[in-house]
Parts: C-alpha cells; structure tokens; sequence
DNA sequence: TAGCATAGTCGGCTATCAAG
DNA sequence: CTTGATAGCCGACTATGCTA
C-alpha cells in the first residue's frame, strides 16, 4: 500500500492521488505522471526526485520520512511495509494528569517486553531506541507526551495513534469500547481499566505482594497485544476503500502468551479499599 | 492574450474526545 | 482536573482551462 502512496507529495492531496489511481498510477513505477492528471507545474517537474526519494525510505526502513508528510488519517498505510520495526507501547502511571509512569509494555508482534518502576523502568528510554514505528491508542496525546516529560527524553519516532484511524471507521468510546465493539474478549481481564492498574500499584507498593503486581503487568500486556489486533482491523478496513485490498489485506495475528497471571479477585479486593466503590 | 471561472491545496479557527 | 489531534468549515491563494 506504501507504494502506491502519492497523497505525501507537496501539491497532492487525496483527491489527486485518487484521480491518479484511475488513471492507471498505481505504484512508484510510473515514470511521469499521465498529463490528463492535473498537477502543479512544481509537482509534475519533482515527480522523479519525490518517488527515488519515496523508494529509498521504503528500502531503508524508515518510516519517519512519511509520517512527517502524509495526512495523520492515512498514516495507517506505514503499517505494512514497517511492521519488523514497530512495537506497540502502552504505559500506566499513577494519575492522569503529572505522577509517575508505573509501568511500561512494548510488543513487537512477536516478543514481549516490560517495564516497572522501581526495578528497570531506567532502560526503557534505551530501548524503545530499538524501534522506528509505535503504535498506540491516544498515546500522541497521553503516553508519548508523558514518557517524554517524565524521563526528559524526546520520542520522535514515527508514530500511528489508532485512536484517530478508528473514530474514522465509526469506532469510539475508548480502548475498552472499541474493543466491545468488535467483540474481543479479555477473559480475566474483561472488566478491568486504567483507574484499576493505579490501585493495583497503590497496593503493590505498599504490601509488595507479587501477584498484585502480575495482575497490573498482565493488564499492562494485554492492551499492548489488543493494539495489534486493532491494527490489523484498522489496516484490513482502511484497505478497502482503497483499490488495493487484494493485494494488502493482513491476516489476522496470532496472540502471544502473556507471560504474567490476572486474578479478578485481586482487583475487587483493590476496589474494595478505595473509595468510590 | 486578457479576463474570468473553476478546482484543489493549505492555513487558521473551533468543538470534541481520549488517556491513568 | 490536561494535552494534543482530529474533522469540518471558511477564506486566501495558485494553477489551469475556457472564451472571446
């Protein structure tokens, strides 16, 4: 889908890119643009520059130089040709607004990593180092913005925030409800959110207890694991509007074992110590 | 060739919404 | 309670096409 991406272009926007589609440009192999296609001057001159351009940001794996250009609603179309360098990311912290990030989970798509404050939260800025694409619900407005105050540290990487992709698919109301939507089923950990994951820290912290502290990372994972699955929903949905479907549509992924164990019973007893329950 | 109409891009504004 | 991105709208600007 990346390749037959034009909308980055300074001087086309969608509707070019579109008229281009029909008339036939469905890749960067096109070596000029067809003069029934209405072009600026400047565009139809830099065509070559923009697609060699275009080809050796694909090859080299680096999705940055298209994040930066393409609207944010089509930023989805980075998913495909980057998935070796993406990892999505999702942080707990201690409140909405300012605390401390508790706990952190990086998923590539294969392998599992995480984070806690306290015992190797301090690597986490190298590491996520190591990844060029992430990949996040509403992280452009919570999580990265956080990280970034928190640990002083800019993340500048590539970033698909599938908040945005969804709401455009007619699915909102949150992670959780979006997921409701669509039927995914969280199994232990069906009923538990974000406000849950600070009382399990809260206790954690104060008792130690280490199965309190399993229930918040296995929390913490399964989100990270679930944006993959909406990845591929939001990618397979946004494809068929596009004529390219057949050519890109991504099976569905395999679900990886989440290496740390959740007990409901844990999180009522939380609940139970806390006011507003 | 001048003058006007049209289409598309882009920036500025605002209301809405999601995260622990 | 905060932060940041979005869609939708509107107006400025530019390039192009049409007509006489």
């Amino acid at each position: 889908m990346l390749s037959s991406t034009f909308c980055h272009i300074p001087g086309i926007s969608e509707k070019t890119e579109q008229a281009l589609w029909s008339s036939g440009v469905h890749s960067w192999s096109c070596p000029f643009p067809p003069t029934e296609v209405k072009l600026k001057q400047s565009t139809r001159n830099d065509w070559s520059h923009h697609i060699r351009e275009s080809i050796s940001h694909q090859e080299n794996l680096t999705p940055k130089y298209f994040s930066d250009k393409l609207p944010s609603k089509e930023l989805w179309r980075l998913y495909h040709d980057f998935q070796q360098v993406a990892a999505f990311l999702d942080i707990e912290t201690t409140g909405l607004f300012g605390g401390d990030i508790t706990t952190i989970a990086l998923y590539d798509g294969v392998s599992i990593k995480h984070y806690v404050n306290g015992v190797n939260l301090h690597e986490f800025p190298n590491d996520i180092q190591n990844y060029r694409l992430l990949i996040s619900y509403n992280g452009k407005s919570f999580d990265i913005p956080f990280i970034e105050t928190y640990f002083n540290i800019r993340v500048p990487q590539a970033h698909i925030d599938l908040r945005y992709p969804l709401k455009s698919l007619g699915l909102q109301g949150g992670l959780k409800g979006v997921e409701k939507q669509l039927g995914i089923n969280r199994d232990e950990l069906n009923d538990v959110n974000g406000y849950d994951a600070v009382l399990l820290w809260n206790e954690y912290k104060k008792k130690g207890d280490k199965a309190v502290l399993d229930t918040l990372l296995a929390y913490n994972i399964q989100d990270t694991i679930v944006l993959h699955t909406l990845m591929v929903h939001t990618h397979n949905e946004k494809i068929k509007t596009t004529p390219f479907a057949k050519a890109y549509t991504l099976r569905k992924p395999e679900l990886p074992q989440i290496p740390f164990k959740a007990d409901f019973n844990i999180v009522r007893r939380v609940r139970m110590g806390s006011f507003g329950y």
